[in-house]
DNA sequence: TCTGGGGTCCTAGGACCC
DNA sequence: TCTGGGGTCCTAGGACCC
């Protein structure tokens, strides 16, 4: 349901989590802490990019999407290590947690950041103080540093949120946003990237205010009907709703990989591509969703990409289905060059509507190594870190102590699908 | 010795229908 | 006797974000 009116009066948070895979792999590591840190995509092939990287790093000119090699030549003391996103999505679920316990409004948006509308919040303290204890919580309970904007809006408690970075607190009103805003390039702005950058110079829009006093029609004919939102939210007005369900209505699931070299086997490619089909439908079925349309992406060595998508007459979920169908898009739109990237997705998904017993972590745990139930705790504080899982064992609904959990003890479905993604 | 992998939303053109 | 106008669905690509 579309909102009918304007909220007025809202208060929103933005929370940002600082470097998050590399603060994850300090907190589960702490004598990482104070070096040099990188995480990056396969870091043993050719073509692997920094992903994360500590304040220590930054400091050395290393940046997100930089080639591993070039970080090391600014950095040759750096330490690279492959991501663990499990151990990320463990971090990821313990902050979200703590979140919930300020407000039922919490709309995840990735991994690492979320908003929190605390409104209604009140009885908890002012808007600034919920902040701080946020703040305080996640690092004291996980020990992983936040930034946190504090706005009436989505959209300024985003660009809040990146202002003083690590650690850092901004409260934006809608009456700063002449003085701190506007002044902007408007490249800075959230929704504004490089081309959109690009097209608003050539109408003399470069700042911030400049888009916020933009002609409409100008702006229409230029971007569309993004124009016209972009300017609205270069004026500090933004009605969109934090929205807890937004998150759960996933709309495709996709798996790609870079070649470790240019390939123009046909043989070589179709394995690729059944791999990718059954990882695609290794994840639609722990998601329990089938697709109704199935999509490849192939980028050639020069990097040129396309993509080619099909609708079914019926969803598919089984690896066979989905290899069948990229294999035919594939055979009919390969034009015989070096591949450099092959990609499958599923779109268009459909819950798949078995109400799915609600599996105890736990005991899916031990059944599968058949250990004692404490061993099973110990185990899982060494994979995801002993602040996760002693939340997790808090939450669980026999209390008090670890010797009371049981193979009943069960936890949020929500926990659950974080651990048995990948 | 160059640029990963996971997504979302929007637009534009053609097919098709009434 | 020469070509209206509105609407939806599908596909491909572009832009953006983390």
């Amino acid at each position: 349901m579309k909102e009918m009116y304007p909220k007025k009066g809202r208060v929103i948070l933005h929370v940002d989590m600082n470097s998050f895979y590399a603060s994850v792999e300090m907190a589960f590591d702490p004598s990482l802490k104070g070096k040099p840190l990188a995480i990056a995509g396969n870091p043993k092939e050719r073509r692997g990019i920094i992903v994360t990287c500590s304040y220590e790093a930054r400091k050395y000119g290393v940046k997100t999407t930089m080639p591993i090699w070039e970080a090391k030549k600014l950095c040759p003391q750096l330490i690279v290590m492959s991501p663990n996103f499990e151990r990320y999505r463990a971090a990821s679920h313990g902050m979200f947690d703590i979140l919930h316990e300020y407000s039922e409004l919490v709309e995840p948006v990735s991994i690492d950041e979320g908003y929190v509308d605390i409104t209604d919040s009140y009885e908890l303290g002012s808007p600034l103080e919920i902040a701080e204890r946020i703040q305080k919580q996640i690092l004291s309970q996980l020990d992983l540093p936040c930034s946190i904007g504090v706005a009436p809006n989505r959209f300024l408690a985003k660009m809040a949120s990146d202002m003083k970075k690590p650690l850092g607190i901004t409260v934006l009103r809608k009456r700063d946003v002449e003085k701190v805003l506007w002044p902007l390039p408007v490249v800075e702005m959230h929704g504004v990237g490089k081309k959109t950058a690009e097209k608003l110079n050539t109408i003399d829009v470069f700042t911030i205010k400049d888009l916020a006093m933009a002609n409409d029609i100008q702006l229409k004919a230029l971007l569309g009907i993004n124009g016209l939102r972009l300017k609205e939210r270069a004026n500090g007005i933004d009605d969109r709703p934090i929205d807890p369900e937004a998150a759960n209505e996933f709309k495709s699931v996709g798996n790609s990989t870079t070649l470790p070299s240019d390939i123009a086997n046909q043989h070589q490619l179709l394995l690729v591509l059944e791999s990718l089909a059954e990882k695609v439908a290794a994840r639609m079925k722990r998601k329990k969703v089938m697709a109704a349309s199935i999509g490849i992406t192939i980028r050639y060595k020069d990097r040129k990409t396309i993509t080619r998508s099909k609708k079914l007459l019926n969803p598919v979920s089984q690896k066979e289905e989905i290899y069948a169908e990229s294999k035919q898009l594939f055979l009919k739109n390969w034009n015989g060059d070096s591949i450099r990237l092959l990609g499958v997705t599923g779109a268009d998904l459909i819950e798949k509507e078995q109400a799915v017993k609600q599996l105890d972590f736990f005991s899916y745990e031990r059944e599968a190594k058949k250990e004692p139930l404490l061993e099973t705790v110990e185990r899982l504080r060494l994979k995801y870190g002993k602040g996760i899982i002693d939340r997790a064992v808090e939450k669980a609904p026999i209390k008090d102590s670890k010797e009371n959990i049981t193979s009943e003890t069960s936890f949020s479905k929500d926990f659950l699908d974080f651990f048995s993604d990948e």
